[in-house]
DNA sequence: CGGTTAATTCTACTCGTGGTAATTTAAGGA
DNA sequence: TCCTTAAATTACCACGAGTAGAATTAACCG
C-alpha cells in the first residue's frame, strides 16, 4: 500500500519529492536563485547552441518549468536578462582595453578588436540574444542589447566630443551607428569562424575613425 | 451513404470542394504563382504587422498552407525572398537618391535619409525580415537583407576608394558596417514614429563622412 | 501529539505555429 | 469504361511557450 512519499524521479535525473520543501519560505528568495537560472541558460546556450528551449534551460538549471519561469518570467525576460549580462561583461572587457590605449585612435582599434573578440568567444549567446523576441517585438534582444551596449559608449563618445569643443549631442546617434557596425560586421564574421578577426578590425577601426575621408 | 461529395468550407470562406480543381495542370505554372503569394505575404505583414503565421498568409493569398510551401519553400525560403525584394526595392530607392546628389557628402545625406525613409515606411516588413529565422539559424533574415544590401554599397564604395587612389579592399567590411549602423538606428527610430528623422540622418550622416575625425 | 491550513512544488495540459502525410477528386489514355 | 496519374484539400504531427490545478508537505495551533 506504499504509505511513504512518491519520491519521484524528475526528468532531469534529481530525485525529489513533490510539495513544500523544508525550512524555506518564498521570502527568503534563495531556492533557485535567479542568478543560477541565468548561469544554467548561458552555460546551455553556449554548449548547445542559440536554439535551446525553455525545457532544456529548466532542465539544466536542475529545476521545473514553473520555477523557471517564476525566476526569470519568461523568454522575453531572459533575452532581456541575457543581454543584460552580455552587454555588461562586455562593457567592462572593452573599457578595460580603452583604459589602456595611447591615443584617440588605439582606444578605438581596441575597442573594435575587443568587441569581435569577445562575441566570438560568446557566439551562441550572441545568437541567442540577437535572435529572440516573441509576438510583436521580434527583435526585442537586439534591441535590448543595442540600447544596454549604446548607452555605455554614448558616454565616451560625449564625453570626447566635448573635450574637443564638439556638440556632443550627437553621442546617442552615433553610438548606436558604432554598436550596429559592429554587430553586422560581426555577424558576418560569425559565418566562418576562420575569418582574419584582427584584420577585419583595422578595416573597421579605419572607417569609424576617419569614416569616407568628405568633409563638407 | 453520401454519395455526393462533401463540398466543404473553406477556413477562407471560399466553398470548394477537395480534390483536383478542374482544367489546370501544374505545367502551366499560372496558379498560384510565386509573385503572388509573395506580394500576398507582403501586404498582409504591412497591414497586421510582422508576427503574422503562415497560415494568415496562406489564407490572405486565398491559397492551402501545401501550396504555399510549393511556392515558396516554407518560412526560412519566404524570409529570403522578402529580404531579397526589400532589398531591391531599398536599392533602387536609395539608388536614384544618390544618383542625384551634387556632392559625396550629398550622396552619403540622401542614401542615410533615404535608407530612413524607406525603413519607416515598409515598417513591418522590415521587423519582419529582421526578425526571422528558424531553428540553429536565428538571425537568418538578418544576415541575409545585411549581405544583400551590403553587396550593393560595397560596389559603389569600392569604385569611390579606386576613383580617389585608395585601397578599395576595405569595401566588404565598410558596407556591412555601413548597413549596421543604418539598421540600428533605424531599430531605435522605429520604436516611437514620432521621431525627427532628418535631424537623425544629419548626425549619422557626418558620423560616416569624417567618423570620429581621428588620423593616425 | 494530531489536525488544519497555507505554501510550494510538480505534472499535465492548452494553444499556436511550422511542416507534412493521408485522402480525395479531376483529367486523360488504354 | 476503368485505371493510372496529377493535384489540391483536409487533417494531422511535433515542438515550444506558457499556465492551471492536482499533489504534497511544512508550519502552526489547539
Amino acid at each position: 500500500m506504499e504509505p511513504t512519499a512518491p519520491t519521484r524521479k524528475h526528468r532531469s535525473g534529481i530525485v525529489r519529492r513533490p510539495g513544500r520543501p523544508a525550512g524555506r519560505t518564498l521570502a527568503d528568495g534563495v531556492i533557485a536563485d535567479r542568478e543560477t537560472l541565468l548561469n544554467a541558460a548561458e552555460r546551455l546556450i553556449l554548449a548547445k547552441g542559440p536554439s535551446v528551449s525553455l525545457d532544456a534551460i529548466a532542465l539544466e538549471a536542475g529545476v521545473t518549468k514553473p520555477i523557471l519561469y517564476r525566476g526569470v518570467g519568461g523568454r522575453d525576460r531572459l533575452i532581456d536578462a541575457l543581454a543584460e549580462r552580455l552587454s555588461a561583461r562586455m562593457g567592462e572587457w572593452v573599457s578595460r582595453e580603452v583604459a589602456a590605449a595611447r591615443s584617440p585612435h588605439d582606444a578605438v582599434h581596441r575597442l573594435v578588436s575587443g568587441y569581435l573578440d569577445q562575441t566570438v568567444r560568446e557566439r551562441n549567446l550572441y545568437l541567442y540574444v540577437s535572435g529572440g523576441g516573441s509576438g510583436e517585438d521580434r527583435v526585442r534582444g537586439l534591441l535590448r542589447f543595442a540600447e544596454l551596449t549604446a548607452e555605455r559608449f554614448a558616454e565616451g563618445i560625449a564625453n570626447f566630443r566635448a573635450s574637443r569643443g564638439a556638440n556632443p549631442d550627437v553621442a546617442t546617434v552615433w553610438s548606436f551607428g558604432l554598436v550596429g557596425a559592429l554587430h553586422y560586421v560581426t555577424l558576418w564574421l560569425l559565418r566562418d569562424t576562420n575569418a582574419d578577426v584582427n584584420g577585419v578590425a583595422d578595416q573597421l577601426t579605419l572607417l569609424l575613425c576617419t569614416g569616407f575621408r568628405l568633409e563638407d
